[in-house]
DNA sequence: TGTCAAAAGATTTTT
DNA sequence: TCTTTTGACA
């Protein structure tokens, strides 16, 4: 008895076929990470591969230290000196050691989505951009989705022609590049383009890394964009040996460049590829499974499968739709509650999933209300807060002086009166001379149009000078200490004594904690290897299973997780689907609303409650919403509650909304207004049986009628008389 | 240079 | 509705 002999075929199949390219397309729940660990650990073990050899990027950081901690308990050692992380902290590690060779200094600096618009900014200033025109936000939006295509700016201003909007473009990408390099820093599509750049450029930098991982494993394959997949092809393209797993119906992620083409086109990149499908899944139970099949059938492009289960068929589907999203919170809190204190499940177990974040506000509230323990993922980055930004600026400038950014959000903070005309006479002498905007601030008593100014920025210089002298025997948390200190930063806040300015002291509070528990792990802790970590975490990370709460978050973040008890809120149309993709001309951004859908559905073990609100605020504005087209697509088999709304209305709606709300109130769940043709499945029954109907009871079948796109089903009810009705939207039983 | 109020913008999802 | 940005004024 080995291990691998509780894999079934398909899986085993997948574990011992370690030699060239294989495509395993993985259904949700099929226990796809099981053999991704299995084969690491079949590699080990039965092959003799060097753990060192052996590389597995994942969508998580998180999800890469569950696999090393999960392959340690199969192989019991080598483990750690596997190279398991996230594409961007992969490129990071593998920049660090060359990116010399592009002109880049080894300690750059990595910009978030914050700094790229400030830089952005900038540049629109600079071209004298019409930024009411040409929005930063829409500019970066072009810039990322070329770089996603690996378009160069001379490229993308080539490609432009004579585009007069995008010619403009072209010239910000430009310039926007040009920054980033003066100073030192790689946004995060940068930290691919530029591995990928690096591998083209140097081929003794490939052939090392070539030879470095000899075994590639590539999870959440389909939500790879161009770059990813360039990168993954060009390192395993010596030996071959690579191993992508993913689940096209799980693909969520084409608004930020992700190519489903890399999962369909595998086979004609890697002509010798093998492919194996797990369709067996060991999650859910029946009926939460033939939900989300059923649900999933509809879109169109796909690769068609339906994955089953051996488990139980467990408890039907709760549907529940709700007059105001106060009420589906507050439903939501008891249900919980309840859950808990019947002691059937755990908070843990129970996850509420929401398509914006926007709408964890309102469950925020009610759980606080109720005493439930929650977690909420996403929303702003912790290391995106004003107060943790401004210190790791501190930090950042301690570290590499050649960040401009972080330089210029502290200089003014806490407030030195310097003001913007002196900057921007620092900034013009930087320009001017080449040099960075610190280096100029040095020399800022030579700059003559600053003049008595010149007196405020010379303390900060000194203050950043013997910070950095004393970095070399501070430990990060005490130069942290040393900044709170000598900036009055936290007693700034204190003196505030807001409800807002103490919530500020517990962030930095944490972000000490953090630092002290980098220290801890880390094994040379460095300022720079803590300011490394911290750009590239995710909030989901910091998601622990031990701790008892409830998780709140969007679709998106629940990828790759599972809960026995998941509520789906705000299942509306317009809401979910989003507004934008209804109303969307093309139909493929529906189809990927409805993946999402798929992979909220296949998240629940046990039990699935899907909510809606009659009623929502939003923006300010009441929005009357039907019940998701989604919910529809489930089959009324499966679900036990459905509508018990109480026809309160609380307060009348405004007339010009009247029609809208008249709408939302005559849409019930499961009354399909279009029923899905079923007719090439035929009818169980025929003229002359006995059938059962839901509401009218039992009846006799007088006929039978073709009605184009359904049967048009005549039948005579003992109770209720002569009924006609459409044999799709009937459903009626053969007794 | 700093403060306040008005105006604009946002809400689709994220490394 | 709530937050962020802008602009006027002290």
């Amino acid at each position: 008895m080995s291990v691998y002999d509780t894999l079934n075929d398909m899986q085993r199949d997948a574990v011992f076929h370690t030699d060239g390219p294989l495509l395993l397309l993985a259904g949700a729940g099929s226990g796809k990470t099981r053999v991704l660990t299995h084969r690491i650990a079949y590699l080990i073990e039965e092959k003799g591969i060097n753990p060192w050899n052996i590389m597995a990027i994942t969508f998580t950081n998180k999800a890469a230290q569950e696999m090393r901690e999960r392959v340690d308990r199969l192989v019991g050692f080598g483990s750690e000196s596997i190279w398991g992380s996230t594409f961007h902290s992969t490129c990071v590690r593998i920049l660090r050691r060359h990116i010399e060779r592009l002109g880049f200094g080894t300690n750059f600096t990595i910009y978030d989505s914050d700094d790229q618009k400030t830089v952005m900014k900038d540049v629109c200033k600079r071209l004298e951009i019409d930024t009411k025109v040409y929005k930063e936000k829409m500019i970066l939006g072009a810039i990322s989705s070329a770089k996603d295509e690996m378009i160069s700016p001379e490229e993308y201003r080539l490609n432009a022609g004579g585009d007069y909007g995008k010619q403009k473009i072209a010239q910000a990408y430009e310039e926007y590049q040009k920054q980033l390099q003066n100073s030192n820093a790689l946004d995060f599509d940068d930290l691919l383009v530029k591995t990928v750049e690096l591998f083209r450029i140097c081929p003794d930098v490939l052939d090392y890394y070539q030879e470095r991982f000899k075994y590639i494993m590539v999870d959440e394959y389909q939500d790879t964009n161009t770059v990813q997949f360039l990168l993954v092809s060009l390192l395993a393209s010596k030996y071959q040996n690579l191993c992508v797993v993913g689940d096209d119906d799980q693909s969520i992620y084409k608004f930020r460049g992700a190519n489903i083409g890399n999962i369909l086109n595998f086979e004609k990149v890697f002509p010798n590829a093998r492919t194996i499908k797990l369709e067996q899944n060991y999650r859910s139970t029946k009926n939460i499974l033939n939900a989300a099949n059923d649900v999933i059938r509809n879109n169109m492009e796909r690769k068609e499968k339906r994955l089953w289960t051996d488990n139980d068929e467990g408890d039907m589907l709760e549907c529940r739709q709700f007059m105001t999203a106060y009420e589906e919170a507050e439903y939501i809190a008891g249900d919980i509650s309840r859950l808990v204190r019947e002691g059937e499940f755990h908070y843990n177990d129970c996850a509420v999933l929401y398509r914006t974040n926007a709408q964890s506000r309102m469950f925020e509230e009610k759980f606080l209300m109720a005493n439930i323990p929650y977690k909420i993922i996403g929303g702003i980055n912790f290391y995106a807060r004003k107060e943790v930004k401004d210190l790791l600026s501190y930090l950042k400038t301690v570290d590499n002086a050649k960040d401009d950014l972080a330089v210029r959000r502290i200089i003014n903070v806490p407030k030195r009166g310097i003001g913007a005309t002196t900057l921007g006479r620092v900034q013009d002498y930087a320009v001017e001379r080449g040099i960075s905007f610190y280096d100029a601030l040095k020399e800022a008593d030579k700059i003559p149009s600053i003049g008595r100014s010149s007196v405020k920025l010379a303390p900060f210089v000194t203050f950043i000078q013997t910070l950095r002298s004393q970095q070399e025997f501070l430990s990060v948390h005490e130069l942290l200490g040393e900044i709170i200190e000598q900036t009055g930063y936290v007693k700034e806040l204190e003196a505030e004594d807001t409800d807002e300015a103490k919530a500020r002291i517990e962030n930095i509070d944490e972000l000490i904690t953090k630092v002290v528990s980098y220290e801890e792990s880390a094994e040379t802790p460095t300022l720079s290897g803590f300011l490394e970590e911290v750009a590239l975490v995710a909030d989901i990370d910091s998601l622990d299973e031990e701790s008892d709460y409830v998780v709140l978050m969007t679709l998106h973040s629940a990828k790759g997780l599972e809960f026995a008890n998941v509520y789906m809120a705000g299942m509306e149309d317009g809401i979910f689907p989003s507004y934008m993709t209804t109303s969307s001309d093309d139909p493929s951004d529906l189809e990927e609303e409805r993946r999402l859908c798929y992979v909220g559905i296949t998240r629940a073990m046990k039990r699935l409650t899907l909510t809606s609100a009659r009623q929502r605020m939003i923006r300010g504005e009441t929005q009357f919403n039907r019940v998701s087209r989604f919910v529809h697509e489930i089959p009324e088999g499966l679900v036990a509650a459905t509508n018990e709304i109480l026809p309160r209305i609380k307060e009348m709606p405004r007339q010009n909304a009247f029609a809208q709300a008249k709408n939302a109130f005559l849409s019930r769940p499961f009354e399909n207004k279009a029923p899905e043709p079923k007719k090439g499945e035929g009818l169980e029954y025929e003229v002359g049986d006995t059938v059962q109907h839901i509401k009218f009871g039992v009846g006799i079948v007088e006929k039978i009628a073709d009605g184009g796109r359904d049967y048009e089903v005549t039948v005579n009810f003992d109770k209720a008389g002569v009924k006609k009705m459409f044999a799709s939207f009937a459903k009626l039983k053969k007794v």
